[in-house]
DNA sequence: GGAACCTTTCGGTGAGCGCCGAAGTGTCCG
DNA sequence: CGGACACTTCGGCGCTCACCGAAAGGTTCC
């Protein structure tokens, strides 16, 4: 018959473009939502600098990855949220499955570190992502039970905190998107990012290393204690 | 350095299953939600039995499918509502960046049935799934400006319509899913599911053939009217 | 201009995998 | 019991593709 869904293609191949260990690789890696260089994503696949170049050339004409050149180097980046999406969203489809356990003390504090609180491509996840979103959830500011939406109150919550939300096009202000540390769902979306931002830039948390992972400051603790009511205890 | 990302290997060889074109026609066929024989996968994909077979065994190891035999019959549907969402989302990403085009009236006009009513796995989708979450969203009883979520309100349509919703483990009661003909999101989750299984049941809608359109039948018309002041006009 | 550096192009190699047809297993029905 | 049917297993073929090293193209800095 060969009558076969005209999609069929198309979707084949945009999972090809995934289905590559090494381009998978650069695609989790890329999930900590800044720009790499493609030598960097070499070391950090383990390949060779050529064969790099082919699987970013490949992943930049598929539309997952945007490019930037800059003299000698050349930044790429996640194309947009709906890309990041979409990497989350099978990663946590994989990781129930077969769970990621660390094999040495050194992958095992890093995942503990990338565990307690980490960036999902622009927004914040981990148990700080966790308790962010159910203390927003307890005080009637998020509604989890009928699907996932910001209340009035939540609209209110984040004016009054001098957090802008921006309502940009096609983007939804809320998000649920899938923890794959905690198996629960984090706060996405418009309203995830905005606080994902305005977290770094008010030095509520900072980035451990070059990696995804980021920790609660001092001061940080106390903003999040005083206008969320999440204790230091539950970032740990 | 081959530090990798411990779940690259992982996610490369989700994305393997649906990187291959019969595969991914198979999992597209399968979003109507229903159980298909190996041999009507086989004939719709144009393959030979034994090709399909190999193939049916891989994504059923993967866990994207679940069987059940009944004699010589091997049927085989989508193993839950996750994975019928990660091939939505899959298939939302690619189709904006090459538009399908029908090539012949055919296709074309079973392409424009499909755009006026299907399923999608298990709720509805097309113009008709966006006419009922429109009418949904204008009467107060779904909020999308916020995310994506029923009012209580909306809660109480339901119950007033005799649709009881289970709210069950993990499934979230309401969920946007991205139509792919209408490029706007429509109601997923336990409540899209629910309402299509009541439209289904109450002869609201008919299926067409074997595929995954629906048709409105005139009772049809007249309960979404009355009950979600939906206009016949707006089906078409 | 020359040296160091990042990236890309190119040829060649090897492994993986989708495909088929033929043969085999199991089920249903007359 | 025997034939029709649905599916599976197996061997073999051919193509695709990830990989590397060597060489070339640009950019920066001295």
């Amino acid at each position: 018959m060969a009558t076969k869904d005209p999609q069929a293609p198309h979707l084949a191949r945009l999972a090809a473009l995934i289905a590559d260990e090494t381009r998978a690789a650069c695609l989790l890696a890329l999930l900590d939502g800044r720009a790499w260089t493609a030598g960097e994503l070499a070391r950090h696949a383990g390949v060779a600098a050529s064969t790099l170049s082919e699987h970013l050339g490949k992943l930049v004409a598929g539309g997952l990855l945007t490019e930037e050149r800059q003299g000698r180097h050349r930044y790429v980046r996640l194309a947009d949220a709906r890309v990041a999406q979409l990497v989350e969203d099978l990663a946590a489809q994989v990781t129930p499955a077969t769970a990621v356990r660390p094999r040495n003390l050194r992958e095992s504090s890093a995942g503990s570190a990338m565990a307690r609180g980490r960036t999902c491509y622009d927004h914040l996840a981990g148990r700080l992502g966790i308790a962010v979103t159910d203390a927003l959830t307890v005080r009637g500011l998020l509604r989890q039970d009928t699907g996932f939406a910001l209340t009035d109150a939540g609209l209110g919550w984040f004016d009054s905190a001098g957090i802008h939300l921006e309502r940009t096009g096609r983007r939804p202000l809320a998000r649920a998107c899938l923890d794959w540390t905690e198996r629960r769902p984090h706060l996405a979306g418009v309203a995830g990012a905005a606080l994902c931002r305005h977290a770094l830039d008010a030095g509520w948390c900072v980035r451990i290393g070059s990696e995804r992972a980021v920790k609660v400051t001092p001061s940080g603790e106390r903003a999040l204690g005083e206008l969320l009511g999440i204790e230091a205890g539950a970032l740990w």
